[in-house]
DNA sequence: GATGTAAGTTGCAGTTGACGCAAGTTGCAT
DNA sequence: ATGCAACTTGCGTCAACTGCAACTTACATC
């Protein structure tokens, strides 16, 4: 039998695992001093690899610090099922079980959006990053929608409640302490933008 | 007769000619050759200063082809008149008057949407500074709703869907040839929201 | 109009970030 | 066992960025 989650021989998964720690090491030096007071030589250190590895991870010290939050696949995207009137309905399921799956990786949320919280520069990071999914959100649910200049309108706003929703909604499970899943969270936020996409 | 805007003295208008020059020569170079291949040396030579200088205005290459989208104050948020239930309404007019004065600054907006197009970097930095501002204004907004944890999500998601209105709003007059003023595009972006938060 | 003061500019030196390259090492497959 | 591809690493290089001290300019006061 063979398993469902993809199958990753040992290099995919020895890289999982430096690609982890030193996610680890960026977060816990950057809580301890200042994410601005650590050397990529130290965070590289701690991790076990050279400082010249980590630029084989990631591009700077910062984009080690941030979460991937959206892991949704396009084909996701463009498999969602059902006509535009519940399409807010279905985008509000979806991003609700993809939120759960944030931290699976590993992360430790509450102390990254605490770094977040101390370190303006690493919230623009994340933006950008968000920035870039809801560009391709947008063209998936624009896909779904009249293609004149309402259509294209409402398919952007639609797309970029979706960040709204999620990020609000991840705050709002911040400030429950945490408890228990992120998914309720998300779709309450989800349902206060029922009324201007739903029917 | 007094001017009615802020009277300037001779130093704070050689300052802003220098920002406004540095962002041009930004801006200018950034286009013809990608701002990847522009030194800062040359930007700062363009603009008519030395390389010490550009620092003095920004703290990074891409900070100078960032553009100041929102000027509202945070006294222009305090004094939002009128009740909950028609605030909606007050923050379209707000922001449709400000997006008028995108680019009075002497920023080309036509041109700085495209370089943001093609270095998907300053989109991100564009989207950190909205989030800096979107912190403030989810304050002003939180301070006219309950204090509970459904008037903070509302009020975090309100603004949220502000930036996103401005936002789209935005690309929505691009879409339309830069045609007349962004005010109808970013009301009607608004509008979109309606049924969500007003009433 | 001379002069003191504060603001702004500049060059310089030094640190760190970031990347290309080539050599070395490790794990996988045949 | 051996060849191959992936990954790591050190080295060299260049540009980004910062602190500091000297210099220059503009404003205010007399």
């Amino acid at each position: 039998m063979t398993t469902s989650v993809p199958r990753l021989d040992g290099r995919e998964r020895r890289k999982r695992v430096t690609r982890r720690a030193l996610r680890a090491a960026t977060l816990e030096l950057g809580l301890e001093r200042g994410l601005g007071d650590v050397r990529i030589e130290e965070i590289a250190a701690r991790a076990g690899v050279s400082a010249r590895t980590f630029f084989n991870y990631f591009d700077t010290k910062e984009d080690a610090a941030l979460l991937d939050v959206f892991t949704v696949s396009d084909e996701e995207l463009a498999a969602l099922p059902g006509p535009a009137d519940v399409l807010w309905g279905q985008l509000a399921a979806l991003f609700g079980r993809d939120a759960e799956r944030v931290g699976d990786d590993g992360a430790d949320l509450p102390r990254l959006m605490e770094l977040q919280r101390r370190h303006p520069v690493l919230a623009s990071r994340q933006m950008g990053q968000f920035s870039r999914f809801e560009a391709r959100l947008a063209a998936a649910i624009g896909a779904r929608l009249p293609d004149d200049a309402a259509g294209v309108l409402r398919a952007e706003a639609m797309s970029g409640s979706c960040i709204t929703a999620v990020r609000v909604g991840l705050q709002a499970w911040a400030r429950a302490g945490w408890e228990g899943s992120a998914c309720p969270h998300v779709e309450t936020a989800f349902a206060v933008f029922d009324p201007a996409f739903t029917g």
